[in-house]
DNA sequence: TGGTTATTTGGTTATATTACCAAATAACAT
DNA sequence: ATGTTATTTGGTAATATAACCAAATAACCA
């Protein structure tokens, strides 16, 4: 059934292209280590308020982070574990890439 | 340090950007399984020829697929096979959203 | 050489994404 | 109630992506 693997390939692609973003990719790096509210990505990252949970509400939609509010904070966990391990898949291809270009100069 | 990990994040994203897509996805589970040349994914797709051929670019020029020109033929094979343990995490992602959504009815 | 097939490249238009600002909402403290 | 802090939502302008058509390349065949 082609068409039922291309609705698959969609499904894939609206949650795949939920991490393709830099900040985004960077949150899901800090979430693996820990929790952390808005204000705490506002501080590290240093874009406006309104962009950072906006980028952390592309990543709840999509089902990788989950929330937990507690008194006037709003503290984002990793809900998709799995990600961590394509991360390093994804490092791996930047290391093979690296490698192809450093060779043309030898 | 805390902007080398930005940068490093940023390098991930556009690899990431390369791989969502619903056709590029598509593009990847075919070549998981066998080498494919272009004009195979234009029948298997139903997109322009040139469509076809700069999504396969895209992939090439991150580093997911690499290419083998034989005779008038241009054949893609997958290059990162950990792509495909990706896609599963992101399959169970997509299960565990599904199943969520139907818990709301009960 | 000229024709055919396979593929890539350039151009254009439509659509999607992103970032910031301003305003709205929510919880807590005074 | 009022103010303060934390966060989300709506609007807008800039930028990026995607699809198709047409034209350019490349390899092979007659």
């Amino acid at each position: 059934m082609k068409e039922t693997n291309m609705a698959l390939s969609g499904a894939k692609a609206k949650i795949l292209k939920a991490l393709a973003h830099q900040t985004r990719i960077y949150m899901v790096e800090e979430l693996a280590k820990d929790e952390k509210c808005v204000c705490e990505f506002v501080e590290a990252i240093g874009s406006d308020f309104s962009t950072i949970s906006k980028h952390l509400s592309v990543l709840k939609n999509a089902g990788i982070v989950q929330v937990d509010k507690r008194g006037q904070k709003v503290f984002y966990s990793l809900k998709a574990t799995c990600m961590t391990n394509f991360l390093d898949c994804i490092e791996n291809i930047i290391k093979s890439n690296l490698e192809e270009q450093s060779s043309m100069f030898k």
